[in-house]
DNA sequence: ATTTTTTTGGATTGTCAACTCCATTTTTTT
DNA sequence: AAAAAAATGGAGTTGACAATCCAAAAAAAT
């Protein structure tokens, strides 16, 4: 009788050890795909920012494309837990406006390089990589869901008016942040992402009683 | 005495066929980059699309990084020729409308695939390349601009309330565009882009008279 | 007409990046 | 304690890519 219960089939067995080497790999990966973008960071920079060898990255992963898998997965989990006060409360004009003070923050710590994490990265591999684009939808859905819930919230208290259409609003805040934050990126000033927010918290506002 | 016209220090001069050739070079070089993005199209790519030798290409452009440049410079003339007949008169909701209508058709059109021409180059190349990054802000400017005009317009018509600001309202109305060409993208579906400039334009809306 | 400049062909070079291989050490299992 | 599996070291292979070089054809200038 197999003890491996209910192996997916390239799931091998990763010793503490092993497990940590592989999380350092992540995350030295992330860290330098998200200042240079996944093509301007070769395989070999990920090894010297993570402090292992060539045996030991192709050990964890086949190849370039799935580490990078690793890293949208990495990354998507990075943003929305930054977020997380913000995006479990986002059921009051107030909560939305603290969210907003707290992003344009911290691009300005940021000075304003790099963009959004997930944001980059999907501009740079949707098109030509069907499944990295695969995950980084799910990435974003996961973000629009936790936007969504909090102006359900508001909508079934009452505090957004009948007509307002929750799904829509959170989305089009998602866009909002998502073009305010590549527009900074390149002006190198956070007017354009203060601009996209603010103009789209009004919007919601429009809609309170 | 001198027949060159104050001619900068780089600027060979070009006869009608070597400025051919160099715009066939920059039209391949924009579709490709467009594509599969600047890292995702090599050199010989290019030579292979424009049907021009190696030393053709390096006849006309220093090192790649050259053409980036004067692809970045092709792609804003190309994106705001192909929205000009909108982009003049961006001074009535009816005339927003439309731009949206035709941007959103634009992008089934095109299958979801590809983004903004402007937009994606920024994000692969804002924070590594500093004069490729002043060339496109330079050109979101322009693209920001126009929408401006045409809000000042209004304004100045009285078609707006006074406490409008045409200035942010532009501003936002760029950034709702690219965020929702990003998720668009990635969604592969024209539903974020319809959001955001639905959104942004119902919140214009709200301060006509 | 002839000199100068521009344009083109295409082979070549040197670098770098992804990935492989095999041996060795460490850890886990029995 | 022995056997099996996992983790690591690091040199080596292969291919792709940016950029160069030398020579020749075509066009422009004088």
């Amino acid at each position: 009788m197999e003890k491996q219960v209910e192996n997916k089939k390239n799931e091998r067995r990763l010793t503490k050890k092993g497990k940590e080497t592989r999380a350092r790999i992540i995350a030295a990966a992330a860290q330098l795909m998200f200042e240079r973008g996944v093509s301007g960071t070769s395989v070999e920079d990920v090894q010297n920012e993570a402090k292992v060898s060539a045996s030991q990255l192709y050990h964890y992963f086949k190849e370039k494309r799935e580490l990078v898998k690793a890293v949208i997965v990495y990354q998507t989990e990075q943003v929305l837990n930054a977020q997380e006060p913000f995006l479990s409360h986002l059921d009051s004009m107030e909560a939305l406006k603290s969210w907003r003070d707290a992003i344009v923050q911290l691009q300005i710590e940021r000075q304003c390089q790099g963009g959004c994490p997930i944001g980059s990265l999907a501009s740079e591999l949707s098109d030509t990589e069907p499944e990295a684009r695969t995950e980084l939808a799910a990435g974003f859905m996961k973000w629009e869901q936790s936007i969504r819930n909090g102006l359900q919230t508001m909508h079934a208290r009452g505090e957004l008016q009948a007509e307002a259409k929750p799904d829509d609003l959170a989305l089009a805040l998602l866009t909002a942040l998502q073009g305010g934050l590549l527009l900074t990126q390149v002006y190198k000033e956070t007017r354009p992402l203060k601009a996209g927010l603010d103009a789209m918290l009004a919007h919601i506002g429009t809609f309170t009683i």
